[in-house]
RNA sequence: GCGGAUGUAGCUCAUCUGGUUAGAGCGUCGGGUUGUGGUUCCGAAGGUAGUGGGUUCAAUCCCCAUCAUUCGCCCCA
């Protein structure tokens, strides 16, 4: 028999307690942004049955990305891809009696077959933030403000990050009215739109030239540049500025400005992949020339929850996934040194077990997390053992301390110690937790 | 799915153009000072060189395949 190999599966990864730390640092900051925000955390089951993905989120993502296989009773089902049809799935089911507007968000993972990359796994982790029922473009500036909030809440500053928001209606009126596109030509120049910082002007100049095809050309081009070279929205060519599209773009900009979000942006080159969405598309860059990509990004699918038979809901969501947070945090340095839950780690000196156990019982009755040793190793081992799990305190137990009920508490990142009874060492390290 | 780079001990890496029993640092484990540290001393364990083929008297080194990691493309974000 061949041996096992202990690497996790291609694209996905174990986490340790040290990196356990980390992500559970990010979703509890997560997590604690959006309650405040008044939004409710729901679960959802991993498996969905495939066709759910088929319809809206775009060919490309349920066809090739999905994990996904037949089950035993011939149903086809996937391993979720992404959350937001299960969301509108859900809120159909229950589309009369549910409380609207409906705030709801979930932390879950994900899987995609994809090539893995830096940044990109096949399992993933997201936070999912929706809002339901809310037409009006004040649901796009909550959930941008929300975006906001989540990466300043993990010590983003402004600088740090900018906001790109973009329409689809804007996007489809561009592409139909104004460049005079058909359907399929519209495609090709989104696509081309989407790489524009990846390829050179010449090579920008020649596919959209291609796309245009030979008649149109000149005249497209034209029209391209005026495009290209707006700063703003005022800059775009008055045709465009008279759409209807444009007034809730403006709407947005104006309430985010009241909401005090001062990094947000026009960009009419935005686009977004997924093909549910039906207008404001948004998303959150990291302004590191090193790091210079998408954290994440959101925006309105009204259609969605109609697909489920249910009189159709509008929605606005957003998703921040885990890997580029983290990616984020640590080039920016962000990440706060995080240590063991365990808070006390008692040594044992001699034959002072059983009076060690008791003292570990008193400190978890008093809701001190409490580790000990009971290795019967020499101190210099048993220490070494304790800071490597980065324990903020230590205590020694030997015969000694036992029979005058005072122990030695070592405060690990000062090396200070002190003599203390059982009531102060639990004051003791109660109170640090709440210092730290 | 396409192209480039990489793969030697748990980790980071040596091994001069193929040539005896593949080395080091850190880490791990044990011991020395009968109860206190990350840069104390001594010792030990740990590798079928990713895997499988091929060329050669001889392969960690050259060739092919495969797997994995990584960068880019597609895609996506």
């Amino acid at each position: 028999m061949s041996t096992l190999s202990p690497q996790p599966y291609k694209g996905t990864r174990d986490y340790y307690p040290e990196d356990k730390r980390v992500q559970n640092y990010i979703f509890e900051t997560w997590k604690q942004t959006v309650q405040r925000f008044g939004y409710e955390e729901y679960g959802a089951p991993i498996l969905e049955p495939l066709e759910v993905y088929t319809a809206k989120s775009g060919q490309e993502l349920a066809n090739e990305q999905t994990y996904s296989f037949t089950d035993r009773g011939g149903r086809v089902v996937a391993i979720r891809p992404e959350m937001t049809p299960t969301i509108s799935r859900m809120v159909a089911a229950r589309r009369q009696e549910m409380a609207y507007p409906a705030r709801l968000f979930s932390i879950a993972n994900f899987m995609r077959y994809e090539r893995p990359q830096r940044g990109r796994e096949r399992e993933f982790w997201q936070l999912n933030v929706d809002i339901f029922g809310v037409d009006s473009i004040l649901a796009e500036a909550e959930i941008i403000a929300l975006s906001s909030a989540v990466m300043k809440a993990l010590g983003a500053k402004d600088d740090m990050y900018v906001i790109k928001i973009n329409n689809r209606q804007l996007i489809n009126f561009m592409m139909a009215q104004y460049l005079g596109l058909d359907a399929v030509q519209a495609q090709l120049m989104m696509k081309l739109f989407d790489r524009k910082a990846k390829i050179s002007l010449e090579d920008f100049r020649d596919q959209a030239i291609e796309i245009f095809g030979e008649a149109m050309a000149s005249e497209g081009l034209t029209k391209l540049s005026a495009l290209m070279s707006a700063q703003s929205m005022a800059d775009l060519p008055r045709e465009i500025r008279e759409s209807s599209a444009v007034k809730g773009v403006q709407e947005l900009f104006t309430q985010l400005e009241r909401a005090g979000v001062t990094n947000a942006m026009f960009d009419i080159t935005l686009m977004r992949g997924l093909d549910y969405y039906t207008g404001t598309v948004f998303e959150v860059y990291d302004t590191d020339p090193e790091n210079n990509r998408s954290l994440f990004g959101g925006g309105r699918y009204d259609g969605l929850v109609g697909l489920f038979g249910a009189e159709p809901l509008s929605a606005v969501g957003v998703a921040p996934g885990l890997t580029m947070t983290e990616l984020f945090l640590r080039s920016h340095k962000l990440l706060p040194e995080l240590i063991s839950t365990t808070q006390v780690y008692i040594v044992v000196l001699g034959d002072a077990l059983k009076g060690a156990m008791k003292l570990a019982d008193e400190l978890r009755s008093e809701g001190v997390n409490t580790e000990l040793d009971m290795t019967g190793r020499k101190l210099d081992k048993q220490l070494k053992t304790g800071i490597k799990k980065q324990i903020p305190f230590m205590i020694f137990v030997g015969d000694e301390e036992i029979k005058n009920e005072l122990y030695q508490l070592k405060d690990i990142s000062s090396a200070e110690e002190q003599t203390l009874s059982v009531e102060r060492i639990i004051a003791t390290v109660k109170d640090h937790r709440r210092s730290s």
